[in-house]
DNA sequence: TCATAAATGTTATATTATAACAATAATGAA
DNA sequence: TTCATTATTGTTATAATATAACATTTATGA
């Protein structure tokens, strides 16, 4: 790989002013050491669907994905993306937005994290809140009722501050 | 309809000690009352199908709906259930539970309110959390990113307090 | 090098949701 | 009441998302 400028793309970084590369870059560098760590095989079609996900920073449906694949890969169907999908999933390199039935890439795999994400109506861009107050207050509510949290899906839709000018 | 004890029904109530029957009643009398004050038709379909997914605690798909009202109006199709979903949805009377697609009857539709939920991975009951300090917490946490929310889906799934004896 | 397990190929089908147009029923104005 | 308008429901077809089941290939290490 050339060698590339290191940009912080920080969380809650909505600017389309960034070098989207570096993010895709940092992506399948991150992906590829952890999955090393484990013993898991990051192999050519899951590298390649993270790296399609991870193409922009709006969520991507399994069928969008499938339709690139093919291009690539003539045999393409619907179980390559979703054996793909659930092991990248798994390994905590993408999260799900339930709200679209799409996938997103997760720019901190190695944290602990609670998969929270604010997702702009208008241009689709989404990003990870990492606000531990929010589930802990989540947790307490719970527990209040003596209900016993194990995940969560916080999805919060609305205007990006780059949208809300336009 | 025959004179009934009123229980209360509490949010976060998990117990399986009420009698639900009230709680279907009691959903199907407040619907009524919406509708006619907002000018909404409450049809027989529509009213059928809110009763449908008050049946139990547990959120309900559209094609378990469907199999129902197949039996008691032969020419019920997909359009039939997911137009009359439509309609509760608009007028809060049931909530989307996006991890599950699947549907749950509000408790309280009149007043203002989130469409939080503890779902129970053992029983399948969901109740809605009633926590505005979650819903401040996350309006601040987005705003601090310059995101405005318009709309949040949380779901936070977990043992109920009966599933954790068991 | 061979047995095993993991990953991928392949075909079929299940599940969830909507499009498009026709028929019917409710509503209110003339 | 009658008629025009709108809302609701019927009907058929299809889109979009996801999984089952079994065959084949590839990777791994004993
Ligand atoms: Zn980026
Ligand atoms: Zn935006
Ligand atoms: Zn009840
Ligand atoms: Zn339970």
């Amino acid at each position: 790989m050339a060698k590339r400028k290191t940009v912080k793309k920080t969380v809650g970084d909505w600017a389309n002013n960034h070098d989207h590369r570096v993010c895709i870059g940092d992506a399948l560098v991150k992906a590829a050491s952890l999955c090393g760590q484990r013993g898991a095989r990051l192999t050519q079609i899951r590298r390649r669907v993270l790296e399609l996900i991870w193409s922009s920073h709006r969520p991507i449906g399994a069928y969008s994905l499938l339709k690139v694949l093919k291009k690539e890969r003539e045999n393409a169907a619907p179980p390559t993306v979703y054996r793909a999908l659930d092991f990248l999933l798994e390994q905590g390199l993408i999260h799900r937005i339930q709200s679209q039935n799409a996938f997103i890439g997760c720019a901190d795999p190695n944290h602990q994290h609670y998969g929270m994400f604010l997702i702009c109506t208008d241009c689709g861009n989404a990003v990870e809140l990492e606000e531990s107050k929010i589930d802990r207050l989540l947790n307490s509510s719970a527990l209040s009722q003596g209900f016993v949290i194990e995940s969560r899906t916080v999805e919060a839709a609305g205007l990006c501050p780059q949208c809300q000018i336009n």
